[in-house]
DNA sequence: CCGTATCCAACAGGATACTG
DNA sequence: CAGTATCCTGTTGGATACGG
């Protein structure tokens, strides 16, 4: 049953590819692949955005509590390079203790849009890999 | 104009992120986004995946020619953990001089679907991203 | 509270040489 | 042709200490 990306769906999508590639500087290697890759391939972008999109604005401390596992240091030079690229935005208040607030910009939300597309296809999925896997593991030890 | 995610999109988007995380492990880290990172957060899964995708069946030097810039080393590398995970399969002909091809899995080609919804996304994103980051780099140059 | 600065270990991945 | 095997470097990112 799951052996339904239908056929033709299949062979639109390789058209829209072809396009994309031969209508843009074919073989050179430009390709939007690997500037998706370059931004939010690390570790933590992907988590963070994710994280901003379920919280809404949010404290500097508060999005750590909820990213397990992330460092002072990741946070901060994360949220700055999303910053940079106008997906999140950063509000300083003058308080003392200081407080920081960040949330998505329109343009980060249209990225979580895209990145909860991909959540759900892994989430569905999940279950299909971990059993081709353990299939190949078990073909593949001798 | 682009301040259009529609209010009532996002707050949708929020409930669902909300169900995914609360209905899970909540807070102790499950999720699925830290898995498609590892396996598809390196530098050239989603390159091979897209290609393959483009070519249909290909071989192995073919595949390489069109992805600028990787090893053979890394080629072979990360098809045999795309075949792991079942996205795609590896066939072998007993030929002298060898020849072996590979091709997507349905389950690969749903993967291929989710990639291209993001790589479109960032292919019409993009300008507003460098624009972004430039206004940036300018108020944060002394 | 929200960072920055410094140091350092781990690992991804390139270059090269060799095989069935 | 389609790989392994080995070596070696650059970068990622964690730990720690300090600053406004």
């Amino acid at each position: 049953m799951n052996i339904t990306i239908a056929e033709n769906q299949m062979i639109e999508l390789q058209k829209k590819i072809a396009v994309f590639f031969e209508g843009g500087e074919t073989n050179h290697g430009f390709c939007p692949i690997k500037d998706i890759l370059d931004r939010f391939g690390d570790k933590w972008s992907l988590l963070a955005i994710l994280n901003l999109g379920y919280l809404g604005r949010t404290r500097f401390n508060e999005l750590r509590k909820h990213i397990a596992g992330i460092s002072q240091r990741m946070l901060t030079v994360t949220l700055r390079s999303l910053e940079r690229d106008g997906l999140i935005s950063r509000q300083v208040f003058a308080e003392v203790p200081p407080r920081v607030e960040y949330e998505l910009t329109s343009l980060g939300a249209g990225l979580l849009l895209q990145i909860w597309n991909l959540a759900q296809w892994a989430a569905q999925s999940m279950d299909e890999i971990l059993e081709a896997r353990k299939r190949y593991d078990m073909a593949h030890a001798e």
